[in-house]
RNA sequence: GGCGAGUUACCCAAGCGGCCAAAGGGAUCUGACUGUAAAUCAGACUGCUCAGCAUUCGGGGGUUCGAAUCCCUCACUCGCCA
């Protein structure tokens, strides 16, 4: 099961060097000295790693990121390991404001297991520089207490662990820390001796919030290994109107369609600001600099045409989700945004498009206001109350203005197309 | 261990016996304008059998015709002193 879009990806050759694209795409938020690892990646290939701790049932978008910089380094010639955090999973990375609640090793596993079959879907597995899968778990758990203390432990200094900002923080906050988390950087740290030790692994990605525990992973391997690693920070991804980059409707988007529809998802990404749409391009596509350059020209142009908007949300939801659900989100998008007019599509294409929304079945004279928590439109009846009072409500593009308006069966096969807004559609089917 | 301050809706934050379902700001949602943008303006933002009713102001108990507001108690947080 190799996802066949790997095979269409390609870094831009128009760049000095895999470092200098990475730049270029605005990737690289902080990073160990940067002409040594320049240097280093456009020489022969090396073996890096990033990992995925298993804190939810799936990755989400802002892993997305961390997922295609693996790829790119991986189409530079460079071997990736992905690594899923059976263990540190298990404990927690510390957040800056509060203690995580420790989720059961039952939980732990499953969401390990899911978490490892969405990262082998962007890395290929194939060449001399397949990918390899590891999970920490698999080094940690046979480690008794006392020789991770003598061994490991032996090598980290409190001192400098208090000083990552994530710890620091939790300090100085009312929260304060718990033993657990505060011994998560040193998991981390000897994931990288792991690897260095098994695959020659000398280089670690993630985020920037992550820097702290990438920089006490490569200051183990100097102490224990006399070995300079490096390591690459990612920014963190924002939206220029300082919004949360990564929800819809309050909820974060999801890898998984079972989550986040590949409709939804697509949606997500069609309804990325002009100013920032290009970011997400260089962040989010392979996509070539004089693409994204005439895209942009296109943005500033002919704002109302949305090309960037809409090839962006093609290019992230076919690598995500694939051709064919992406062409059916793409038609489903079509079909409802089209012209408006719902009439004119047969019955077939109309099915198709509400199927890929949030729906629910039905018989003819069930109140509006019920659908519309039924199909999660509206969380409650006062809700709903209220949406269709500020003329928020539509059934087939048709605003709603009677509360007590019932579900009649107009469109071709029976179905209705329920509307919140100007964008929040749900699909009604007759029993 | 002692003394003082605090715990209000998604977040920040007013209220200090009835006029409080609770000011203000942010976030969010809707409407207008648009391009399924942004900005701006307007409205909404506990639930329900919705011009009314029910349940909220850290937990529990009490005073009162009536409490977010007063008293007791428990929990947690923050200061200052040991």
């Amino acid at each position: 099961m190799i996802n066949p879009v790997l095979h269409t990806q390609q870094n831009d050759a128009s760049f000095e060097d895999i470092w200098d694209e990475l730049v270029w795409r605005g990737l690289v938020h902080v990073s160990t000295d940067a002409s040594s690892l320049k240097e280093l990646l456009a020489g022969e290939s090396i073996t890096y790693y990033c990992g995925f701790d298993p804190t939810a049932a799936s990755l989400h978008l802002g892993n997305l990121v961390q997922l295609l910089v693996m790829r790119r380094l991986q189409l530079a010639g460079h071997r990736p390991l992905g690594l899923v955090g059976g263990s540190t999973g298990l404990i927690g990375d510390p957040r800056p404001t509060a203690e995580r609640t420790l989720n059961s090793p039952e939980t732990v596993g499953e969401w390990v297991a899911n978490l490892r079959a969405q990262v082998e879907n962007f890395l290929s597995f194939e060449g001399d520089n397949a990918a390899t899968m590891v999970n920490n778990l698999d080094w940690t758990a046979p480690l008794s207490a006392i020789d991770f203390l003598r061994e490991i432990g032996k090598h980290f200094r409190v001192g400098t662990m208090l000083k990552k900002d994530a710890v620091s923080a939790r300090l100085n906050s009312d929260e304060g820390i718990s033993y657990t988390e505060f011994s998560y950087q040193i998991l981390q740290g000897m994931d990288f001796v792991e690897l260095y030790r098994a695959y020659g692994c000398v280089l670690q990605t993630g985020g920037s919030d992550q820097w702290g525990n990438l920089t006490s992973g490569i200051d183990l391997l100097h102490r224990m290994e006399r070995v300079d690693a490096h390591a690459i920070g990612t920014p963190l991804i924002t939206n220029s109107d300082g919004t949360k980059f990564g929800k819809s409707e309050g909820n974060a988007v999801w890898l998984n369609p079972e989550m986040t529809s590949p409709y939804a998802f697509y949606q997500f990404w069609v309804n990325t600001d002009d100013s920032d749409v290009i970011a997400r391009l260089k962040v989010f596509t392979f996509l070539d600099r004089a693409e994204i350059e005439r895209l942009e020209k296109a943005v500033a142009d002919e704002p109302f045409r949305r090309e960037a908007q809409k090839r962006l949300a093609l290019e992230v939801t076919t690598l995500v989700h694939g051709e064919a659900a992406t062409q059916a989100a793409i038609d489903a998008s079509a079909a409802l945004f089209g012209n408006g007019d719902l009439t004119s599509l047969d019955e077939a294409t109309l099915r198709a498009a509400l199927s890929e929304l949030p729906n629910t079945t039905t018989e003819a004279g069930t109140p509006i206001l019920t659908l519309l928590v039924e199909t999660s439109l509206v969380q409650s009846l006062s809700e709903a109350r209220r949406a269709l009072a500020q003329g928020g409500v539509y059934v087939d593009n048709t605003k709603v203005t009677d509360e007590d308006a019932v579900f009649t069966p107009t469109l071709p096969g029976g179905v209705a197309v329920l509307r919140r807004g100007k964008r929040t559609l749900a699909g009604v089917f007759s029993a």
